[in-house]
DNA sequence: TTAAATACGGAACGTCATTCCGTTTATCAA
DNA sequence: TTGATAAACGGAATGACGTTCCGTATTTAA
């Protein structure tokens, strides 16, 4: 007998309504923020209440879910950016991607800020996925001459986060997308007139 | 007929509840936070749930109302400290006093962060009315030569406030009060060995 | 093919915020 | 003092929501 049971893998039906929940999570909450009722979700899902909190048993495990899922999407977009563009420009993307990450956040943070300890792990959770990510790209274009080399990532991220969250409810500011560029412009060289 | 109309008196019994009410919410707020049930506290006030909803039409309202009757009384502590006591110790009393107030707020950060407009001013209403009473506290300590002459009143209170209500939801900390004292501290004049 | 394990659906429950309206009370002029 | 009237009161009713429960349906493995 193995300390660590084998056990049976989940079964189909189990893992495609997980993921249609995910799914369904994701959007919803993008539309009507976090606090949209948990039936809407199960709805579009097409899927029973029951079923829902079969997968998760409280409403902030599916909130903790699928800002893991965006965490990481975020962080794999690091990977395309760098493949795809050269390290200028795929950093320039990359940040455009990731505030729109931020800014889809819309009651998130009230969320965060709640108290609730469900929520206590999940900057950790950002700050772990993403700054690795950030990392790479920054060295990426430091070493291609085209950003200072004197910045860190977790910086840069709290730096855009705070930007681009700042008040109001409402998506993504143009006074936020402004900031942000003036952000970008003192990471690159050629705005101080360095080599 | 006159523009502004010189409406009959609120009734008696009407502003005896009002004031109930707003002291049952402080309590209650305290105790058990900003979500804590509506009828807890029209319970405590001896008064229908009818009644609070005349006064409160929105929950917002309540909480809105009990902030900014905290934050009323916090500035009205200024003038007593500066009066009952000499200028470096009012103002250590004071932002003693400032703190147990923000402390007192579990739950309410969560609340401004919410989205909900109601709570908009609130900010702007605590910087307006305590950053006045701060800078009274300190310009007299200045001028008494107990602490340094070039710190800002806003910027005091956003440090405080930083420093004491930071991620968990329970009252103030004994690491809070610690940074606090540093913070202090740093404002002396004797601190810093200087005149 | 079949029995057990697993998962599903949605009605039911308890808690809230908020509304509604019949009843009570304070106010003021007579 | 009294009576009419506006103002305010209380609490049952409503509706939305999170969560639980359990009878039924589906998948899986032998």
């Amino acid at each position: 007998m193995s300390g660590t049971k084998a056990k049976r893998q989940p079964r189909a039906d189990a893992r495609r309504n997980m993921h249609a929940l995910l799914d369904a999570a994701m959007e919803v909450f993008a539309t009507s923020g976090v606090d949209a009722p948990i039936r809407e979700i199960a709805e579009k899902a097409e899927v029973g209440v029951g079923t829902l909190y079969r997968h998760f048993p409280q409403r902030s495990d599916l909130i903790v879910a699928v800002f893991r899922k965006e965490v990481d999407a975020c962080a794999a977009a690091a990977s395309i950016m760098a493949e795809q563009y050269e390290p200028g420009e795929a950093l320039e993307r990359w940040l455009d991607r990731f505030i729109e990450f931020v800014a889809a956040k819309r009651g998130l943070s009230a969320a965060l800020h709640s108290g609730d300890p469900a929520y206590d792990p999940l900057p950790a959770y950002l700050m772990e996925h993403l700054a690795p990510a950030a990392s790479r790209l920054l060295q990426a274009a430091a070493t291609a001459g085209v950003v200072r080399s004197d910045v860190e990532a977790p910086d840069l991220l709290m730096a855009v986060a705070h930007l681009c969250s700042p008040d109001g409810k409402g998506g993504i500011t143009e006074a936020s997308r402004r900031m942000v560029s003036l952000l970008i412009d003192g990471i690159r060289y050629d705005a101080r007139g360095q080599p």
